[in-house]
DNA sequence: CTAGGGTTAG
């Protein structure tokens, strides 16, 4: 006659905040006898630690014969909860000797504690973890659960997520016979560690493979940035004809996102639909962050919209791509909208709203956001200082920027010297450049963007000496530029364009192509400004090196294979040239083309001879 | 009653 009620008390239990109902839902399950079973007493136990009524669980829990499934349930709720290190309490605590089961939870609990100890970037908390990871590895020998298969895999990505790949590799090679699950786990742990060349040694040499065992080296590669090879194995994986799970995807999203390539995102997105696959929060969030990092900021904020669930990872995600495509008072409306939802904001979020409050010149709406993080208990990382001087700075406030370098609390790190220096590129400061110049190579003193920041300020400023003895300091310190690259997507196949480089197969046409962009660009009026490039390349290759930027050649190609009503769209792994800046924005005029271009921060949208970044990036 | 892979910034 109650049997529905007491069908499964995990999903009853949440919505019963009430005490009484608690002890109503209780005396219910006494009452009716189902509490002597021990599965029905772990299965109440666990949904009371879960939902966080620990006190009454552990009135629950001595109250009748021990048994270890109910106390192992106790431990693994507690080790998925907020606060993994109860679950090390509650295993001291077992009247009984521990299981390999008890010995499973407490090796996971020390997995998440290790997690969220990094999360916080909290030193002590991380000693701590490592701590207890180290004890939970000893207890499992200790009680002979070792050899478990379960506890190995454990304690695999246990040692994995302390970025101690050593140790992993250490309690793998105890392993006799390892099976799927651990070899995938040491796969994972060797990528973590950042050996994805021995990952993959090992992922060829595994006897089968399943999905999940694909997913860990596809999201391998994407641990080290090598997301070519991620995507060049996902088509190994669909000719294999593996199942493709959601997990697979999340990762395939973010070798989309960080290539740039809008094509096989989009495909993806396709696949999803056509599959009928149900739209988590972690795909949802792959699909938002992928668009936005392609430039589709609209379709990224029409999946966000249509998301039936959000967290704190969607939210920034979204917020991120507003600020990143330039949007940023969309930005700020959307964190208020977040706020506004009960979504608590994290580091990453307020890092995301400073960007767009700094994109948009909103520097007081800024400043009010950087303080509110105290409301939140969020303590500032020193990126969040570095967004607020680049606030200050962008928006010609470089008192304020100095005055607010001056009360930090910690030593201004290098991306906080970093933001002055921009800002005094931007507002011609010379004495302030060079300030901030020497704070930063005091820190890295083989800052190669630094060095032709520098000179970029001498160049505007007409310094020709002050350009000569920044170049002169680079060769004497040996400080190596790194070479500029720009790519271009093209019927789903990635083009790459180095800077003053030949290679392109369709060369010939480029530089036709080139010369007649000159031609019709100098007809408007466009002088070549050679300040920046001088410097930017070796002597040599002065001469015509105006046009050879990398941006330029891709920008040369897409207007020879992309028809008119195509958007271009580039990506550079640096920052834009002020010169290539501006000769984008005229070819958006005069051959009347949108013209997309991600650098290293941002985007910019070319259109009509203007650009969203508003000359100041 | 257990296990391996996946989401936000720089």
């Amino acid at each position: 006659m109650m049997r529905p009620l007491l069908r499964d008390p995990t999903t009853l239990l949440p919505s019963l905040a009430e005490a009484s109902h608690l002890r109503a839902l209780h005396a219910h399950l006494v009452v009716s006898g189902r509490l002597a079973s021990p599965s029905h007493l772990a299965a109440f136990l666990a949904s009371l630690a879960s939902s966080n009524h620990l006190s009454y669980a552990r009135l629950v829990l001595p109250q009748r014969p021990a048994t270890l499934l109910a106390h192992n349930a106790f431990i693994r709720a507690l080790a998925r909860g907020p606060r993994p290190c109860l679950a090390f309490a509650a295993f001291r605590d077992l009247p009984l000797p521990p299981d390999h089961y008890s010995l499973n939870f407490l090796v996971r609990a020390a997995t998440a504690l290790v997690a969220s100890a990094a999360e916080e970037k909290h030193v002590s908390a991380e000693v701590n973890a490592r701590l207890q990871a180290v004890s939970a590895h000893g207890a499992a020998v200790r009680w002979g659960h070792a050899a478990d298969p379960h506890v190995q895999s454990g304690v695999l990505s246990m040692y994995a997520a302390l970025g101690d790949v050593a140790s992993s590799r250490a309690a793998f090679a105890e392993i006799a016979c390892p099976d799927v699950v651990c070899v995938t786990a040491m796969v994972a742990a060797l990528a973590a560690g950042g050996d994805v060349d021995a990952a993959r040694d090992l992922f060829d040499g595994m006897p089968q493979r399943d999905h999940v065992a694909w997913s860990a080296m596809i999201a391998g590669y994407m641990h080290v940035g090598r997301s070519r090879e991620a995507l060049m194995l996902f088509d190994e994986m669909l000719s294999a004809g593996t199942t493709v799970g959601e997990a697979t995807l999340v990762s395939v999203l973010t070798a989309c996102a960080q290539i740039g390539t809008l094509d096989r995102g989009k495909w993806v997105h396709w696949y999803v639909r056509s599959r009928g696959m149900q739209m988590s929060i972690k795909l949802g969030t792959a699909l938002v962050d992928m668009y936005s990092k392609c430039g589709a900021v609209v379709t990224a904020m029409e999946v966000f919209e249509s998301m039936a669930e959000r967290n704190v990872y969607t939210w920034t995600s979204a917020v991120s791509g507003l600020a990143m495509n330039g949007m940023g008072t969309e930005c700020l409306q959307l964190f208020k909208r977040m706020e506004g939802a009960g979504i608590q904001p994290n580091g990453v979020s307020f890092v995301a709203v400073l960007r767009g409050c700094s994109m948009a010149g909103l520097v007081d709406e800024g400043r009010a956001c950087f303080d509110s993080m105290d409301k939140y208990g969020v303590d500032p990382w020193p990126e969040h200082y570095g967004c607020m001087v680049d606030l200050y700075g962008r928006a010609g406030r470089l008192d304020d920027a100095i005055s607010f370098i001056n009360d930090m609390p910690m030593e201004p790190h290098e991306g906080v010297w970093g933001a002055l220096l921009n800002a005094s590129r931007i507002h011609n400061s010379v004495d302030l450049g060079k300030y901030a110049l020497d704070k930063l190579l005091a820190i890295e003193s083989e800052n190669d963007a630094a060095h032709v920041q520098l000179s970029n300020i001498y160049a505007e400023s007409q310094n020709w000496k002050g350009v000569s003895r920044v170049r002169g300091m680079m060769k004497a310190k040996g400080v190596k530029k790194v070479p500029g690259w720009s790519t271009i997507e093209v019927d789903g196949k990635v083009h790459e364009f180095y800077v003053g480089g030949r290679l392109h197969p369709r060369y010939n046409e480029i530089e036709l192509m080139l010369a007649e962009m000159d031609r019709r660009l100098r007809l408007q009026g466009y002088t070549a400004n050679t300040r920046e490039v001088l410097f930017d390349i070796e002597e040599e290759e002065k001469e015509g090196a105006i046009s050879l930027h990398s941006e330029k050649l891709a920008l040369a190609f897409g207007l020879i294979v992309l028809p008119e009503d195509v958007e271009i769209r580039i990506v550079k792994n640096l920052r834009v040239c002020m010169d290539c800046h501006r000769y984008i924005k005229l070819v958006s005029k005069v051959f009347n083309r949108e013209i997309v271009m991600r650098d290293r921060n941002r985007f910019h949208h070319f259109k009509g001879g203007e650009c969203s970044c508003r000359d100041y990036w």
